[in-house]
This record gives C-alpha cells, sequence and structure tokens, in this order.
RNA sequence: GCCCCGGUAGCUCAGUCGGAUAGAGCACCGGAUUCCUAAUCCGGGGGUCCCAUGUUCGAAUCAUGGUCGGGGCGCCA
C-alpha cells in the first residue's frame, strides 16, 4: 500500500526536470511514512523538506509543485500540505476495502514476499556449548533466531538455520572427566569433585545411562594418588589451581581407562547432551537444517585447508613458535594465534575455518547470532573472512543482551558450573512455550531483558501474550457462536458490502490490517516490532468488538463486518505463526 | 586503560534512514457486562527523553565531550 503513494511521488519528481538535481539520491519511498495522527491522512512524505535546501526553494511552494505533479490515482482521495511542509495523502476507503480482500485471498501468505534465489542466508544461532542443558539466557537466543529466520523467510529469502557443536576442546575433556567421577561415586570410589568440574545433576545423570561395559572401576587410591590440590575461590592463582587440578584428573582418568574408554565416556556424555539440546530446541519450536559439529572441521581437514588458504594469502606468521592471524590489519586490537607453540589450534582457527566454510558452501550472507559477551570476536571473524577473500560485510553479526530473570520480585542466580540454574526446560515448563516465545523477542535484542515469571505464567490481562491470542479465540468464537445460531456468513456478500464499514474503528481497523506488510519489512530488522504491533491490531480489535454485536446486525452489515474478524483473525495468525506462538480457537 | 550495549512517565519498555502535540503496558483513580468469552472496553492524572555543546528549517533520534549502569578485553572455550 505504502508503494502506491511511493510511486506516485516518483512518477510526480520524474516529471519535474528542475529538481531532477536536487532529488538525486532521494528514494521516494524513504519519504513516506505512516502518519501517527489520523488528521494527517494515511500517509505522509517530507520529501518538499528534504528538497528545499538542495532546490533552494521554500518547502511548501515545492510540495505544491509536487502535489500539482501527482498524477491521477484512484487510490488517493485527498492531498493535503501541511506544517512546514508534509504532503500528507488520504486514501480512499476502496483501497482499505482491496487490502481486506487481499487479506482473505492470499490467506497465510499475507504479508509474505515472492520467493527469491539470492542472497542465500545461513542463520547460525545457539550454539551453545553441549555441556550442560540450555539456559534461559540461550533460550533468548533461541526464540530471536527462530523469529528472525521467519521473518527472512517472509521477506522471500532462502535460510537456512545451523548450530555449531564446539564438540572439540579441553571442555569436552572436563565433561567427559566429570561424569566419568560421577559414574565412580556411583559405584563406591569418591574422590574429591574438582571445582572446575560440571557439578549439576545432569552428570548423573548421564553416568547413570551411559554404556561402560569393559571399563574397570578403580579404587579412590588409584584415582586420587599424588594429585595437586584443588583450587578455592575466584582470584587468579585459585582459578590456575582448578584448571590444574581438573587436568591431572584428565590425565589420570586416560591413563586408568586409556584414551579409547576415556574417549567412549567423553563421546557419550556429549551425545547426551547434544541430543537432549536438540529435543529442548524442538519442543520449543526451533529447529535446525544442520547441525554443524566443530570436530568435522578437525577430521576433515578443512582447519588446515582454511590455515592453507590464509598461508598463500600471506596471512599468517610465525612468531615465539605459533602461528599469527594479523587480526590489526582488519581493525582488531592485537593479533591473533591460531596455532599454539604446542602444535593445537585455537578456538579462533576454528572459527574461521568454520566461517570460510559457510561461505564456500555458497551461502552470500552470514548471520551470526551471539550473545552479547562475544563481541569481541565479531572483528576478528570478519577479519578472517576478508583475510580469505571475502567481503566482511557478508557477516552480520546480531549481539543479543544478557536475559534476568526475576521471581517474586527477586533476581534469580544463574551460573552452569555451579549447577545452581535455572534451565530453558524449567521456563518452559513454568510459563509454557507461547509466553516464553513471546517475552523472549518483545524486547530490542540491545536491551537488557528482565524476564518477569510472575506476569508471563499469570493467566490475566496483564499478560500480553494472551491479550493478542485472546483476540484471535474471540473470533473464533464469533463464528462458532453464528453457527450454533444457524446463522450463515456469506462471504462474497460480505465482500462486497465493505463500504458499511466506516466507524472510526472500523477504519482503524483496516488501516492497522494495511500496514502488516509493512510491519514484516521493518520486524526483519527489530522482530520486536512485530510483537508490538500485533498487541496494538488485538487492542483496535478488542475496542472495535466491545462496541459491536456482529450477530445481530442486518445481514449485510453483519457479513460485513464478520469479513473484517477473518481479516483481522488471519493477521494476528500470521504474526503469531512467525513469533512461534500458537493461535488457539479457545482459551 | 580500550571496546560493545543501555539511560525516555512511579515500574517495564516502544519510538519508522531526523519530522507535525513524545507513546504503550503495568501500577494508581473513576466508570461499563440482560449481550458473539470481563483473559475485554471507556475515561483520568502523570515527562529535565541522563547532562552539556554542536550540526539542522526541524534533534529522544545525528556528532563530540562527560556521567551512571551492564558486558567484553588469554597461545581458555
Amino acid at each position: 500500500m505504502k508503494a502506491v503513494v511511493a510511486n506516485l511521488v516518483s512518477e510526480a519528481l520524474a516529471s519535474l526536470p528542475d529538481l531532477a538535481e536536487a532529488a538525486a539520491g532521494i528514494q521516494a519511498g524513504d519519504t513516506i511514512e505512516r502518519t501517527r495522527d489520523p488528521s494527517h491522512g494515511d500517509f505522509a512524505s517530507n520529501i518538499a523538506m528534504r528538497l528545499a535546501k538542495p532546490a533552494r526553494r521554500n518547502p511548501r511552494e515545492l510540495a505544491a509543485a509536487i502535489v500539482e505533479a501527482l498524477p491521477d490515482n484512484e487510490a488517493i482521495a485527498k492531498t493535503d500540505i501541511a506544517g512546514p511542509g508534509f504532503i500528507n495523502f488520504t486514501l480512499g476507503a476502496a483501497a482499505f476495502h482491496a487490502e481486506v480482500d487481499a487479506i482473505l485471498e492470499r490467506g497465510v501468505d499475507y504479508g509474505r514476499r515472492p520467493q527469491r534465489n539470492s542472497p542465500k542466508i545461513l542463520l547460525e544461532f545457539v550454539s551453545a556449548n553441549p555441556t550442560g542443558p540450555l539456559h534461559v539466557g540461550h533460550g533468548r537466543l533461541a526464540a530471536y533466531g527462530a523469529t528472525l529466520g521467519n521473518l527472512l523467510e517472509a521477506m522471500g529469502y532462502p535460510v537456512y538455520r545451523e548450530y555449531y557443536v564446539n564438540d572439540a576442546g579441553r571442555q569436552m575433556d572436563i565433561l567427559g572427566v566429570s561424569v566419568w567421577l560421577r559414574w565412580l561415586e556411583a559405584k563406591g570410589t569418591s574422590v574429591p569433585f574438582p571445582n572446575a568440574g560440571y557439578k549439576g545433576d545432569y552428570v548423573r545423570d548421564i553416568a547413570a545411562e551411559i554404556d561402560t561395559a569393559g571399563i574397570e572401576v578403580h579404587t579412590a587410591t588409584a584415582v586420587a594418588n599424588e594429585l595437586p590440590p584443588d583450587g578455592e575461590g575466584d582470584d587468579q592463582e585459585a582459578k590456575a589451581l582448578k584448571e590444574a587440578y581438573v587436568s591431572a584428573l584428565i590425565e589420570r582418568a586416560k591413563e586408568l581407562i586409556g584414551d579409547a574408554g576415556f574417549d567412549r565416556i567423553r563421546q557419550q556424555s556429549l551425545e547426551s547432551i547434544r541430543s537432549d539440546i536438540e529435543d529442548d530446541l524442538a519442543e520449543f519450536g526451533v529447529t535446525y537444517d544442520k547441525w554443524y559439529s566443530e570436530y568435522s572441521l578437525t577430521t576433515d581437514g578443512r582447519i588446515d585447508a582454511a590455515l592453507d588458504v590464509l598461508r598463500e594469502r600471506r596471512m599468517l606468521y610465525e612468531r615465539d613458535g605459533a602461528q599469527w592471524f594479523p587480526a590489526t590489519d582488519f581493525g582488531d586490537e592485537k593479533d591473533r594465534v591460531v596455532v599454539r607453540d604446542n602444535g593445537q589450534k585455537t578456538y579462533f582457527a576454528s572459527d574461521i575455518a568454520y566461517h570460510f566454510d559457510k561461505r564456500e558452501r555458497g551461502f552470500d550472507k552470514l548471520i551470526d547470532i551471539l550473545g552479547a559477551d562475544h563481541h569481541g570476536y565479531v572483528t576478528r571473524v570478519r577479519g578472517g573472512l576478508e583475510a580469505m577473500g571475502y567481503k566482511g560485510e557478508d557477516l552480520e553479526v546480531e549481539l543479543v543482551q544478557f536475559v534476568a530473570l526475576y521471581r517474586s520480585g527477586e533476581k534469580v542466580q544463574m551460573s552452569t558450573r555451579s549447577g545452581n540454574f535455572d534451565t530453558l526446560r524449567q521456563l518452559r515448563a513454568e510459563v509454557g512455550n507461547d509466553a516464553a516465545r513471546f517475552y523472549y523477542v518483545m524486547r530490542s535484542n540491545d536491551q537488557h531483558l528482565d524476564f518477569d515469571l510472575d506476569v508471563a505464567k499469570s493467566q490475566t490481562k496483564d499478560n500480553p501474550v494472551y491479550y493478542v491470542q485472546y483476540a484471535h479465540a474471540r473470533i473464533a468464537a464469533v463464528f462458532k457462536t453464528a453457527d450454533e445460531r444457524g446463522i450463515a456468513w456469506d462471504e462474497r456478500n460480505g465482500r462486497s458490502n465493505l463500504v458499511l464499514l466506516e466507524t472510526r474503528q472500523e477504519k482503524a481497523l483496516m488501516s492497522a490490517l494495511s500496514r502488516y506488510p509493512e510491519i514484516i519489512e521493518l520486524s526483519a530488522n527489530a522482530p520486536q516490532t512485530l510483537v508490538h504491533y500485533l498487541r496494538d491490531l488485538a487492542s483496535d480489535f478488542h475496542s472495535w468488538y466491545n462496541d459491536n454485536r456482529f450477530l445481530k446486525d442486518a445481514a449485510d452489515l453483519r457479513d460485513a463486518r464478520l469479513v473484517l474478524c477473518v481479516a483481522v483473525r488471519q493477521v494476528i495468525a500470521n504474526g503469531l505463526d512467525i513469533l512461534g506462538v500458537s493461535a488457539p480457537e479457545s482459551m
């Protein structure tokens, strides 16, 4: 709908050659916005004000010239020049009726753009280490990523969703040793559990379920003999001690049960947690096209291949026995090691190889959704892409701020390692998937999120998710009642009588409905926009609903109002579907 | 010390590449139901848009400098 106005302005400009120079670089569509105040019409353009300076002419005079040059169009009922030089467009009722028709005809596709082939988008999100269940912070990444993916698909882009599984490296060894120790405990062998280990109860659960056939149970003496002391506290010294202690235990495990035995425990532990995460997310309505193994980068030689590319392009150098990537050339604050002096590749090396691989697989645009604590990696990963010949802009990183959980007015403490955390699964059980999906994307991604459990789980009017769902359920109830009373709805008759919808509320509702395609576009850059829109639309509906008894109206008006009901129901359902929230028939 | 994010009503937050009189929910006060769901609606009070300077016809929005709060700055992952 906005495009109609934009085209008219564009044509008017084209017919005014003396403004061509001043208008260079200005897209007519960018000057058009919805008005906030109905007395300003439906759309406004500030183009005259923007042209005033380069054209050295009075903005109101310019506006008059542009209005004069506007081609005739039946959609526009009126144009006004107002304020310092705004051009206000009032659309005719027929334009809104046509939009209602479009909603009924296109149904679930209303608001969606035609499919296109490019750019192919690879959306990576969550990618939490498989060392324990997802916590509520990951939930925000999941909900945000899933919604963004849906929005990008609604915009017509091909979207491929990927979870990067950090299944290589030291954290996996620590997980393995944690499970091994809990398994030993269950067999009666107890040694001091490392402070750097994973202490959650799930570790015991995994220890109980994995296949340990052929793995020998050792005595506490054998396990703990001549181990260094564990660290206590959070200072530097204590941290070093903790790391040393857990490292010694890992070595001890490998000595006692062999590399193969330890590897079996580690792999089963990893797979247990990974599949648990997958189930958790699937229940949350979040699914992936691929679970991408970091470890596979090593076994397939893709890390070495990526490093070779860097080497060929002279983007690696050696210093102090290590291989360095000159990240400062790409704006980072210091150069970064990719291969340590002991020959081990760093996490950063995997990251470079993974992002290189994404691009090599033919994805044009890479979107990473990361926790805000990862912002330091953005520059160097982008630098890696550039160093390998791709454009830095190919990678877009969305940083999502933290989640703080509140229960009974108090902040809930979260920590994976201490085992004293609130998991996503607990949250879903407590507030429900719908409320969780809705609340997680209600705030801008760069805003900290205070998640109030008491409000989210309350089934009262305080809870915005129910407010929107209730609008949908109410419409379903109208049709159910009509059915029970034997009132037939004649859709065709309704559509030919939309002119009867002329109250202030009905006009506001139709205007709100017609905004939906624009909202989808805006939401693709800021998903919270969709949440706020749905709340506003529901509000417009509830207000209208409260003042009318549709089923008591005369047939023509009743049919027309039911058409509007169906259109509202459709748009709410489409919006909720993108958010991953259900649209109930009754509540 | 450097980097990222935020500061808008009592609280939680929106605010469209800068636009007209800065909005919503909650909370508070008052009202509406013989009715298709009151999980609703209608009305009301509420503002130093953190501070300063600058750019502009026009700044909550952009720039610079402060200030307060959160996070990040390893040959860890």
